[in-house]
RNA sequence: GCGCCAGUAGCUCAGUUGGAUAGAGCAACAGCCUUCUAAGCUGUGGGUCGGGGGUUCGAUUCCCUCCUGGCGCGCCA
């Protein structure tokens, strides 16, 4: 048992015997101030009601109660409106570093997620284009939750989806033919809705070469084929820059082609949820929530075709039929609107859906900034900044922290100077620096980091303030990942290491590990091979490098 | 007009799902460098948590309302 539960049994005796209703679940706390004690329980304010008495009278009693014989507790303050304070035994606390250590690379992981089956969509790009900044926030948002929820048990999926079958398609296919029709003299211009960024050219450039039967590009859809194979190329190499890669990429044409559009239509027609009106057939999702019904198949005038609307709830059955019954799809706030739609198409389609299905993490909008200026020049794109672009100037790993730092919530500002940086007012580089100064001192010391297990080593002389509050910075990690993976919010763990390398930093500044008496190196090397530990599990979860030296 | 998101120190942002005197980094000011990385360290100042109501022992956090900014509101995706 470690010190949260021990604290935790010893409550829920002790308010068992004041009379407390059950359940009784006292929180337990880090207090924001050391002063406050190494943990913290509002646990007597929460009883006032129930007993009817003052939160602090409650508290007493509580504390009289405690069975503390070998809870590792020095000393029990009442403080504030009815705060009981614990204050732990240095030894006590430094006496989990074994575990930790003997945990490693498993330390922090959790089985939560009982291999339960989940899919994470994210990027999902048009192949109409290289991978932008907004894909690029995606990408690592997405990346970094499937890794959370692998961290806490989950069986993970990652699915790209291509829309490769709608009107953008087309246009993109119209828009090669036009620079094909250019290139061999004639004055075409783009189409409207068309895409003019320089890939565009190039694309033609290629496709000329490699048909010099139809240099002009008469046959329009082989110049869509050969477009969205190099689009697909394209961003798959963005991708690959970036280090991310999924299990699946899951085609809009197959939901054609497999039957799974018409089948949905015929089950949301059979569900008695649908009508027709001016010649368009609609989905009442009126029934679900949603604030106006939507068209599922354009009326004879407008095409006849379906909307994307419905591949996309098609899409989403056979993600429930494919055995997800835990979905989570990443998208940019922009895209918020479907969200209602998709899910009330999902309830229509009578199949049992958990309602709530899927569940969606919305991203706001990124701006990169360089030099104070915003940027939106890239040379490969024509008009704005690539993924790859990012990843040749700052580098994988401060391309990936930077668009983790902040919550999805928040509009994120990518300063590319700051990510280039070699300083420590580089997020990226103070973390990774501390664990390369970590490393540095079993390099210098000549010491194998497996060596050191923590066994056999008094930890009680672990006991300087800055030792113990990192490690209980470094205990604190497991519930972290678990909170990070339950809210979905990867920012947590970015912050979260910032701290913790502060804290490794200040640790390391103040107190030396080689060269001290043997019994306070030996201590000191279990710490340091604890922060190493956590600092790796932590980077590795963000998709981020622990570099041994920098 | 309606919906979603945001508004916290001069700047960039955290804030453990309702707790104690609201935190960190940068910037400013003062002092420090013979050690495993000075690519640094320590200290100080800095706030009507956008405004106003409400819920309760207690609100940055929950509810209502208003202000400001971003995004969305198509038989586009």
């Amino acid at each position: 048992m470690n010190q949260r539960e021990r604290l935790r049994d010893a409550l829920v005796g002790a308010a068992r015997q004041l009379g407390a209703p059950e359940p009784i679940d006292p929180p337990l706390e880090r207090p924001r101030e050391t002063s406050h004690g190494d943990w913290s329980t509002n646990l007597a304010m929460t009883l006032a009601r129930p007993l009817k008495r003052k939160p602090r009278e409650i508290a007493d009693d509580l504390v009289g109660k405690l069975a503390l014989s070998d809870a590792g507790v020095d000393r029990i303050e009442i403080a504030g409106p009815g705060f009981i304070n614990f204050y732990m035994r240095a030894a006590d606390t430094a006496g989990a570093l074994p575990a930790l250590i003997a945990a490693d690379a498993l330390y922090g992981r959790h089985a939560i997620g009982e291999k339960r089956r989940v899919n994470i969509e994210f990027v999902s790009a048009n192949p109409t284009g290289p991978l932008h900044v907004g894909h690029g926030r995606q990408a690592g948002l997405g990346d970094a939750i499937a890794s959370l929820l692998e961290w806490t048990g989950w069986d993970v999926a990652r699915e790209f989806y291509y829309n490769d079958a709608g009107a953008q398609i087309a246009n993109l296919g119209l828009s090669v033919q036009a620079r094909l029709a250019q290139m061999s003299g004639r004055d075409v211009a783009i189409p409207e809705g068309g895409y003019h960024g320089d890939y565009v050219g190039e694309i033609a450039e290629r496709y000329a070469a490699e048909h010099p039967n139809d240099r002009e590009g008469s046959h329009l859809p082989d110049v869509t084929r050969f477009a969205v194979r190099a689009m697909r190329k394209e961003q798959d190499l963005d991708l690959q820059a970036f280090g991310v890669s999924f299990d699946t990429y899951f085609l809009e044409s197959s939901l054609y082609t497999d039957g799974k559009v018409d089948e949905t239509v015929a089950a949301l027609v059979r569900a008695g949820h649908t009508y027709e009106h001016e010649g368009a057939l609609f989905l009442r999702t009126t029934d679900f929530g949603d604030d106006k019904d939507r068209v599922m198949r354009k009326s004879a005038g407008k095409g006849g075709e379906f909307t994307y609307f419905l591949p996309d709830v098609a899409y989403h059955v056979t993600k429930w039929q494919r055995g997800f019954h835990r979905a989570i799809n990443v998208q940019g706030a922009d895209h918020h609107s479907t969200v209602t739609r998709v899910r009330a198409g999902l309830q229509a389609v009578g199949m049992g859906v958990t309602p709530g299905y899927p569940e969606y993490v919305l991203h706001q909008m990124v701006t990169v900034m360089r030099g104070g200026q915003e940027m939106k020049i890239s040379k490969r794109a024509g008009s704005y900044v690539t993924v790859r672009d990012l990843v040749d100037e700052v580098g994988r790993d401060a391309v990936r922290y930077f668009f983790l730092m902040r919550k999805g919530d928040s509009q994120l500002i990518f300063d590319v100077d700051l990510a280039r940086s070699q300083s420590e007012d580089n997020p990226v580089y103070y973390i990774q620096m501390a664990h390369a100064r970590i490393s540095g001192i079993f390099r210098v010391g000549e010491i194998d980091p497996v060596s050191v297990t923590g066994i056999d080593v008094d930890l009680g002389t672990l006991n300087e303030p800055e030792e113990q509050e990192l490690i209980k910075a470094l205990l604190d990690f497991p519930k972290l990942v678990a909170v990070a993976a339950e809210s979905l919010e990867p920012h947590r763990i970015a912050s979260y290491l910032l701290e913790t390398a502060r804290l490794v930093h200040l640790w390391y500044h103040k107190h030396h590990v080689l060269n001290e008496p043997d019994e306070i190196t030996r201590a000191r090397l279990v710490l340091a091979r604890a922060a190493r530990i956590v600092l790796r599990n932590g980077l590795t979860i963000l998709g981020i490098s622990a570099p041994d030296r920098m």
